[in-house]
DNA sequence: CAAGTAGATGGAAACGGTTCCATAACAACC
DNA sequence: GGTTGTTATGGAACCGTTTCCATCTACTTG
């Protein structure tokens, strides 16, 4: 079924044919209804490549994940896909390898689909700002903040990760622990990784505390596996930890199960928060005590900022969206022995909640995400 | 950059260097070298629009995905996408939400950018034969069976969900446990769901015992909260229960919080057994012990069957894959009770492994697939 | 009533590729 | 030297849309 066949069979030309598909208002509603009518009857769809062809391409908008497993992610996806589709968008979504360069697989799709904007959702971009700008389209990055970079055609979407971490580091110390351990993600390969390892420090210094980077921080991937070969590796170098600040959720369900392994308990013998606030963090034994990445907000202020940049040829912009803080039952409380960390709200220390909108200019607060039956 | 200007910056017409893009042996090789150094030189990346138009868009295998959330399928399409591009076909996935009706989506993928096939990850599709033949390109079901559907166009890779089910009733048994509560999908939207409780229905008749449908089994959507809810009405309607087996590890986990914030502890209280054998289940606290489904095997035979039917024009095909166990430490031994279930291999009850491979005739056996530090 | 305006329509051109067909160059053969 | 075959090449036609432009009709207006 193609539209001349459509315009033979009603009777009118391929003009008024495509007008029709167009919702063009200059067509006649007789027209509109004969033509109309043939559609219905074929149940015809017109030509996707064609009609990007023709429209060269421009049409979508492509999102580019970095890793299948990062439910996190997922979340954020589901929720831009449905906003873009919304906004009258194609929306395409391509998964790449943690270890892959997602610029080359943006360039690729740049060039074969010409997307009207891409969204890298938890890319590394570090030392690649040319090739970003190169793309001629614009660009977000999600849960990744480049206000650093300074790319005409890069913006970005991000939690504060230096607070949150600083924050959560906080918290560990107001709960009495002063040995903490890290697994941090790759710094050289994401941003996010380095500044949650500068939080740590922050808070560290203003207690007078030194982060020894040999023995207390252990790098790793993001995934189970990273969280545990790292808290084994932490268990041996730093024998008087009795704390584990994981840099993702993912990686502090991979640390207790090492602690487990090892004849450890969490959080009777080591203490574990984690960092994201996946659907799983609520779930998991013990629950999780955890930074909570709001993935709606994240997606929605996300998809806003791309979607300006394209239709209205907005500059680029930066937003920090506000934090929120999971109390589950993963750190155990130094102070008062007796709790055995179940019962929240005992302490209320949160200064993650009144940091978090500082800075962003925002008024939006993250209420803490807390299962509830 | 076009062809054109391809054509006219190396001297030589469209067609040559079309030719050359297409690796048409009909160019000299002087006419190949200047060609491909304009291309080198300036990048030049065909518009994948233009090709498909002309090709009538007969490139490409579209993936359509049940929920973003599922790491069992997100998993199985990370091999799918790779073995699909290894094979020289575009691929495009698309996520759809576990309410939505995938054939409306594989409809319209199938109109607008005409795939040469479609494979569906964890879909349903009873009840609409008709429409999946419409769709005139060769199909794919995914851990889904469909043998008995006849579908002319569908073929399915899967592993035997009630065989599996059945031998993970077997193996409670064995342990012990007589009060069995099973925590099932709907059978009305998919048929592992009916599968996988037949299969405990067949293992309790072979001991003379009955399934109670409306005290035993509850209904509840694949994810954690499902499992939650669904292990809160099991303790409620079926209080002598002693292990509880779950159609996914998403709802295992889920359940096993729901006895935490009850009071009760896995195993020493209740025991639980999952399905899908996904890799958070060796991460688990407890371990979990479920089936597993190796999605390295589904997704390659899968491929395999998809690109015969695609490329050589063969049959629709239906293959049953082997299934593994993993014994974690989630269920405890009633009949030792000393045992505290970690040390596998005292007992070794893995009928599995035989019945596994009777029915599929295959020489493929899956191994156990466990956790090694 | 002439002239201008607005709305509806048909059809050609263009988007960027692939492929077919015609042609040219050259070698091999009788 | 013509005939035949092979190989390399250029270019037109086409894929299915959108859009621009020309045309036509009908209505408004001075």
């Amino acid at each position: 079924m193609t539209i001349k066949e459509i315009a033979a069979e009603s009777g009118y030309g391929v003009g008024t044919v495509s007008r029709v598909l167009n919702n063009n208002p200059n067509v006649s509603q007789e027209a509109r209804d004969a033509v109309m009518a043939v559609i219905l009857a074929h149940d015809y769809q017109p030509n996707a490549n064609a009609r990007h062809l023709k429209l060269q391409a421009r049409q979508g908008i492509s999102i580019i994940i970095k890793g299948t497993q990062n439910t996190l992610l997922s979340d954020v996806l589901e929720h831009m896909q449905l906003l873009i589709e919304q906004a009258g968008y194609v929306c395409m979504a391509s998964y790449i390898d943690q270890d892959d360069d997602e610029i080359a697989l943006a360039e690729k799709i740049s060039a074969e689909k010409r997307p009207m904007g891409i969204a890298f959702l938890g890319a590394n971009v570090e030392g690649k700002e040319k090739r970003i700008e190169a793309l001629g389209v614009p660009c977000l990055l999600v849960t990744v903040g480049a206000s650093h970079l300074n790319v005409s055609n890069l913006s970005s979407i991000s939690v504060d990760d230096e607070a949150a971490a600083e924050a959560m580091t906080e918290y560990l110390y107001k709960k009495g622990h002063r040995n903490i351990g890290v697994i941090a993600g790759n710094p050289q390969l994401s941003r996010p990784s380095l500044l949650r390892i500068t939080g740590v420090q922050s808070a560290f210094l203003r207690h007078g505390l030194m982060l020894d980077l040999h023995r207390q921080v252990e790098f790793a991937r993001y995934s189970l596996q990273g969280g545990y070969d790292a808290a084994v590796r932490l268990l041996q170098d730093f024998p008087e930890m009795t704390a584990i600040f994981a840099s993702s959720d993912i990686m502090a369900l991979g640390a207790i199960r090492a602690l487990y392994d090892k004849g450890l308990r969490c959080p009777e013998d080591i203490s574990v928060c984690g960092f994201d606030g996946i659907e799983l963090s609520r779930y998991s034994h013990p629950k999780l005590t955890t930074i909570v990445q709001n993935t709606a907000t994240i997606a929605g202020h996300g998809v806003d900022i791309l979607l300006r940049c394209i239709e209205k040829n907005a500059d680029s912009s930066h937003e920090v969206v506000a934090f929120g803080f999971q109390e589950g039952d993963s750190v155990r409380d130094l102070c008062f022995p007796a709790s055995n960390g179940s019962e929240a709200g005992d302490t209320e220390p949160e200064t993650a909640g009144s940091r978090q909108t500082a800075g962003s200019g925002m008024a939006y607060v993250e209420k803490p995400v807390l299962h509830s039956v």
